[in-house]
DNA sequence: GAGGTTTGTTGTTGTCTGCAACATATGATG
DNA sequence: CATCATATGTTGCAGACAACAACAAACCTC
């Protein structure tokens, strides 16, 4: 080690103040001795330090109306630090340039042609903003394990080095994630689902997935294949091999990503579209069942169509639960649809990267 | 913080060269040096003050056969700190007391009448042993929520607070973990699967439990009742309250604790017996093939009676688990059973006081 | 305006780890 | 068997760091 003993110590705590300004914003130095833990004299030097360098700027004069000195406002600068978030579906792609503290810089949206290669446009639509980001992360429907995409319904990826194609693409590494647990991972950080220990995102797309966040933080393998759990026994014939899969009897029943066009508005006067609502409803409370006797979640979100469908379908899905999971693990059970609606992936692939970034810092 | 500043660096370095030892075995300085990546002169005070403390033991003049100076020995002490473990079952209780670097200094065993509460027979089997060790775990067929029972089939515990109990019977905190998730860290960190990164440990007894472990920690959650996945929509009535879970299947085909005796030495002969085998086989890998979609272990451990199920009755686990797994969940994922045998689930108790020790040093 | 209160600043102190030089103990070489 | 090379423990020193205490600054209340 080059590197001078204690400067590790130093480090940590510098992360550890970025982040915290990162998570819960502008805050006075008062409050980061009490949130750190630290001296007042530290917090002192870490913050000038850290406003050279030009990752904070600091606000006196701000009188708080109680007595004593004023303390000063601590905010971070979110042109700072930058990282490049991507979502990635089979129709459009998503771009976002999200700064320290949450910010969102810069944002876009290309359609894609149907059948045409993302990668390509990931280079076009990011521009120069990737390679000076301090991360750039990919979220993608399917399942993610490291960097390659196993299993993708609506891209049709099987086995793809996604991370390696985006390097290719773009010349900087690049981190992959699933939709859904950047979605998860959005919404705990910046959504509703802040005090949920095990959050459990299910994505509706032309696929359907799942992801699991532990305490906000994203697990390697919480991607799940929601619309590949088997609910009918050798029934219909999947596109993936298998047989009696979710996503098998979901374009039986003709739903997809056009759910709340095509199904709601159409049919819900319709006795036979709304047995059809049932019925699925009841394959995705089965399915559930399972996913949520294996992982023991407290909350789960219903993303992507099937907000739509839950809000207008929640009944057979929660009877079906209550017919496959133990009482304990649905007493304290929340089902809730997700506030940050299509935004979820996309802010939450940003801070799976800041994630990623304060983790190295220390 | 009355602690002067760099003692937590300090503290953190004492813990780690304390698990160093405690997971790998005496080594010489120099390659603890190495391992910890600190300098020879840190290892050095560290390790003058660890002899100091009574937690090390060093032994000088050991000649390698290669050339420089022979590095000393270090060896950690046993007794300097120690864990108490015990695994509850309906019908027996079993004890150890477990040494630093993983010796197993005491063990006892004791039956149980049927349907004598066990929490006293703890008190009396652990003796003094308990409030001196310096972590105490349990170890529980069930659903298990940071020390309360949610669900236990084998012993008919449904929402007990075990720790209270047990501190209540024993004067002294207890952790309490279930069976299966207690094997799982045992077969990690002392038997054959410390190369597995997501570790799924199937626990058969009186009920069946499944534990999952993601690089040898055990996850809050990671208790999952194998068990009462449904398999048989509407099947059979199951003691839980839900119909057609894997337990009332089991039972319906006789299947329990005394499989090996029962059943394979009894029937294998006979064609009804091995074709009721064969369709429990199928039953267990419907219900694994959901949790193995839901979580993505790499490794699946067959433990307590599913080890004989698995190695008399495997292909229609596997047939089954490919009928409903994605080909890529598949490919990584290898069946094996345990090493440790029935101490898995012991040991493993251990060394999740161990691990909390750890953690609590730094 | 005086006193109380909260907060930033500064100088000091104790502790820590890495580094370099030295001491020590072995094997290899002739 | 003496010498050299090699690897390791030991010691003194320096750089860095965070806590602490005393002080200064800025606000409120009376």
């Amino acid at each position: 080690m080059a590197l001078p003993p204690a400067v590790e110590l130093r480090r940590r705590n510098r992360a550890a103040l970025l982040q915290q300004l990162h998570r819960h914003g502008p805050q006075t130095r008062a409050a980061l001795t009490e949130a750190l833990g630290l001296n007042r004299s530290t917090i002192g030097a870490l913050a000038t330090e850290l406003a050279e360098s030009g990752h904070i700027e600091e606000t006196t004069g701000q009188s708080t109306g109680s007595a004593g000195r004023p303390s000063t406002l601590v905010a971070c600068v979110p042109q700072s630090i930058t990282v490049a978030a991507v979502e990635i579906r089979a129709d459009r792609l998503r771009f976002a340039l999200v700064g320290l503290g949450g910010e969102v810089l810069e944002r876009s949206e290309t359609a894609l042609d149907e059948g045409a290669d993302p990668m390509t446009a990931v280079s076009v639509i990011t521009g120069g903003t990737a390679a000076a980001s301090a991360e750039a992360v990919a979220a993608v429907p399917g399942l993610v394990d490291e960097g390659t995409v196993a299993h993708s319904t609506e891209l049709g990826w099987i086995d793809r080095d996604a991370a390696a194609d985006l390097e290719a693409a773009t010349g900087r590494e690049w981190q992959v994630v699933d939709t859904a647990t950047a979605a998860a991972v959005g919404e705990w950080t910046r959504g509703d689902a802040r005090d949920s220990r095990k959050l459990l995102y299910l994505h509706g797309g032309r696929g359907l997935t799942a992801g699991l966040v532990i305490e906000g933080r994203a697990q390697r393998g919480g991607s799940i294949q929601l619309g590949h759990i088997v609910v009918e026994p050798g029934g219909r014939e999947c596109a993936c091999g298998l047989r009696g899969c979710l996503e098998a009897e979901m374009e039986a029943f003709g739903f997809g990503e056009d759910f709340e066009t095509t199904t709601l508005a159409a049919g819900m006067g319709d006795a036979a579209a709304r047995d059809r609502l049932r019925r699925f409803g009841e394959d995705l409370g089965w399915a559930l069942g399972a996913v949520v006797t294996a992982t023991g979640p407290d909350e789960i979100l219903f993303g992507g169509w099937l907000r739509e469908l839950y809000l207008s379908t929640a009944a057979p899905v929660r009877s079906a639960l209550a017919e496959t999971t133990l009482p304990h693990l649905r007493s304290k059970l929340r089902l809730r649809t997700p506030v940050l609606g299509d935004e979820g992936a996309l802010i939450g692939a940003a801070e799976t990267g800041f994630a990623a970034l304060f983790d190295q810092m220390r």
